[in-house]
DNA sequence: CGCGGAATGTTCATGCGGTCAACATCGGGC
DNA sequence: GCCCGATGTTGACCGCATGAACATTCCGCG
């Protein structure tokens, strides 16, 4: 894993980085509640205290893989959009881009269960104090990417934000059904269906809109 | 709390069913993290390991306290349907049912926030083995309850389970979203748009089936 | 009626994780 | 070349899960 932001260069050189790598990577292996400050700085080889110079603590070091997390789901999303062959028809061209979106927000969650997770979990670990308010939904990009792709596709009826976070709903549903819920097992056949059932869903409204 | 299950009746007299409540106020206060073995055996005035006699480890505890919250969000839903007026015609009616069942699910989410994340978060606490495989989402009435408006609502192109869940998705995404997701601190003015457009999506998703 | 085993609780101990305070160390600017 | 501050380390405390060994209570059987 390189870098992900600017580090220092002290007595480890880069130890915030390390930290936030190995993060990442117990986030990856087994979702945010495996993001353990004692077992990262353990990996960077590290004393656990250590951490403390660059992260108000678990917390910190948690929203920090969050939000590194959630620009990697945008990604894939995106990536899901760009291989997605484009159409004469400009509606057909939407459709089909809110669809690859919304496969690449299924998919991204299903390859990558723990860090999809680690994206959205927002449980404070016991008697955190509620985080200062801020725009709701604005820096995440997966949510903008939707909401665009839905405008795109014609009249939302001045709701955009509202038909953005309906679609935004079904597939982070989705996800968590398959991932953590009472869907997750479901045989690949079935699970297929269920995610094509949500597309489906997802457009109709778009287009009943 | 009254008493949820059958119960014994020797030290404490009813000690299982004492922790079940205890764990079940433990997750409505704060959710299923705060569902804490020492904590309900502090409040059931219990040594913490007497726990153990009646539950494998906190895993079970939290697994009692799921299907708990599971059949009130259920029953929720059922009583929000019932409220709803009916209708002469059949697939109006349908639909109204459907709607109210939604409008419960996101209402018991809303309102009962720690626990209905209890009822689905499925987050095995460190290296827990992946429980025995099952019928998917057979146990879990509120998905029977969705799968069967839909079903009544018409056509559901065979596809009965893949549509039940595409419903599914979308409350339980929306739920989860509003609940810890970034939408939390939506005002309510905002919160109501994007749960009409929501269940929007929902009906929309019937109707074009 | 009274005894003995099983059911139920308790105490003690271990290990893990978060976090704080006091101390050590290094590095760069003066 | 020295000193301060940034960076790490040690040691300690607390809460939690869990297991082993021990104590207590109940109940059925003789």
């Amino acid at each position: 894993m390189a870098g992900i932001s600017g580090g220092k260069n002290y007595h480890h050189g880069d130890l915030r980085n390390a930290l936030v790598c190995a993060a990442v990577d117990l986030a990856t292996e087994g979702g945010p509640e495996r993001v353990v400050l004692r077992e990262a700085a353990r990996r960077v080889g590290v004393s656990p205290t250590a951490a403390y110079r660059h992260f108000d603590g678990r917390g910190e070091l948690l929203r920090t893989v969050r939000a590194h997390a959630r620009t990697r789901l945008a990604d894939a999303m995106e990536r899901a959009a760009a291989r997605e062959p484009g159409a004469d028809d400009p509606v057909l061209a939407a459709e089909r881009r809110l669809g690859a979106l919304c496969r690449g927000y299924v998919g991204f969650a299903v390859e990558h269960p723990g860090l999809y997770r680690a994206a959205f979990q927002t449980v404070r670990p016991t008697g955190t104090p509620v985080p200062a308010a801020r725009p709701p939904e604005a820096e995440i990009r997966a949510f903008a990417l939707l909401a665009e792709a839905l405008e795109a596709l014609g009249r939302t009826g001045g709701r955009r934000c509202a038909a953005g976070a309906a679609a935004w709903s079904a597939v982070h549903g989705l996800s968590l059904l398959l991932l953590e819920g009472p869907l997750r097992r479901l045989p690949a056949q079935r699970r297929d269906d269920v995610v094509a059932a949500t597309l489906a869903m997802v457009v109709a409204g778009a287009r009943a809109r």
